[in-house]
DNA sequence: CGAAGAGTTGAAGCTCGTCAATAATCGTGG
DNA sequence: CCACGATTATTGACGAGCTTCAACTCTTCG
């Protein structure tokens, strides 16, 4: 969707290589500029001093760690390219990732306003990354308010999955939370482009990974993502994720598309809960 | 309608009228402000604007709902006395509990970027809040930039507090979720001095909430308590929270005091973490 | 006083975790 | 290129933690 397939190096054998879309939606390839996009309507102003903001960039290594619990920092690092993650250790050794970064995201707009950092970020592929001196980045969103707006509207974002996540965590069963989690993944991959040709997902996730997102064991995950094959819904093989039975999933997940605000705010995206109306409150 | 309290019914009995403490922090009274003041260093021009937004106010009854799902609504409401929570069902009327509204809490400032809520939010106890129109608050924001920074933080700390409980429900077992959440729970009343002389806490939180909060059932909750208290670490009978032994209950819990950033940043608050020192990649 | 809500207790069972052994895959260096 | 160890995935047996169901008590409140 949206101009993601602008200038994409015919990887979609589908996709016609021209494009379509009206010039000023088409500009960007910084996907920080894309996600904000998707927020606020950004100009050309806003697209030259996101552009200059990212200008220092740097490659980095599968496994690394990209930031720690407790580091403090006067950059904010965005992800161009690859797949992080957020996470937590407990002192008897249990880890809970929190959270997933993709290009576009940035980890962590948190230093904005505090100055540490409370969980560690590592990266789970290769990664380009734009490190981004904070001073630069408010001084745009001084210069610009609806840059200021629209990551303002990230953090808000985070916030739901947060809560969407703990609702997963705490209210699921294993299988539902595996259903759910791989819905989201695959949405976010998809409004960001990064579907193969044949609709498959390249997500460089072991079951360590899921396990440890899920607060499952990777034997009981292992379990799962074999009966979701035996049943059709999912092949997931090494790196190679496919949804065979996207209805399938999704009811057996309980997921509700547009929770994650990747669409711009819709009528249709809440339809069913804009109908209950004003709050009571306020209505009375 | 909306400033049908305004003429507050002279609820308050308890409180002695003298003031033993310096003028200028005895002065807020508003629990807002007082909240924000943990943030940032506000003066007499933003007590005066925080207060001014805050003149219309409502007195709620115990058990009604707050804030609907879906609702949209061109206020946010401000806890001023008593507690509320933030839940979701699933269509499988499960509840996850998502937080807890205590008195200086917005619910939701998330109507300043987002003009829908993605959640309930209903009342424990009776309640009064402060009804106010966005419109006012985002031009104090506007006016005063560390109110607005504060109101950032909160937001900030709500995130974090929701990666805390994301942890908690999903890597601990249930008596360490409990304890966790008692620790937690009380350490956020205490810091705004609603704890009794005897050291117990009136919290109006049935077994039911404490379910809904930690993922379990009321009975493993339950059968959880009866053996906090054989081991002498928490009493909670009715709505009277008694913490036995708080330094067993806090290391049965893994809690970290400080979490809450109830304190202004200080080196204290996080000295291990600081001691680890920058980030690799800065400093590399 | 009666009804509804909240808390307690026991028995039984299921989901998921633990332990352990094996196979498949990957990365690395020889 | 193959060989090596390390990581990842799979499978089985067993057990624990928590849920479910149900009955009962205690409290609260109209």
């Amino acid at each position: 969707m949206l101009n993601s397939a602008a200038i994409i190096e015919s990887s979609a054998g589908a996709t016609p290589p021209t494009c379509f879309v009206p010039v000023e939606t088409c500009r960007p390839k910084n996907p920080l500029i894309e996600k904000l996009g998707k927020f606020a309507t950004l100009g050309g102003q806003e697209f030259d001093a996101l552009e200059r903001v990212c200008r220092s960039r740097k490659k980095l290594a599968p496994r690394e760690t990209l930031l720690r619990e407790g580091c403090r920092s006067s950059f904010v690092f965005l992800i161009l390219k690859g797949m992080a993650v957020r996470y937590r250790y407990l002192s008897n050794g249990k880890r809970q990732i929190m959270g997933y970064l993709l290009p576009g995201d940035l980890c962590d707009a948190h230093f904005l306003v505090r100055n540490y950092l409370d969980h560690d970020i590592g990266l789970l592929t290769d990664a380009e990354v734009a490190v981004i001196p904070i001073r630069e980045l408010t001084s745009v969103m001084a210069a610009f308010p609806t840059v200021r707006r629209a990551l303002l509207e990230t953090m808000v974002t985070e916030r739901a999955m947060l809560r969407e996540w703990l609702l997963n965590v705490g209210q699921r069963n294993a299988r539902q939370k595996l259903a759910h989690f791989i819905c989201e993944i695959s949405e976010r991959m998809q409004s960001l482009g990064q579907v193969n040709p044949d609709g498959s997902y390249s997500i460089a996730l072991t079951q360590v990974e899921l396990a440890d997102t899920m607060g499952l064991t990777v034997v009981h995950v292992s379990r799962c993502l074999q009966r979701f094959r035996a049943e059709g819904l999912v092949e997931w093989l090494r790196h190679q994720l496919t949804i065979v039975d996207v209805q399938g999933l999704r009811q057996l997940a309980g997921f509700d598309e547009g929770y994650l605000h990747i669409a711009r705010d819709s009528p249709g995206s809440c339809a069913s809960a804009a109908a209950r109306g004003l709050c009571s409150i306020v209505a009375a």
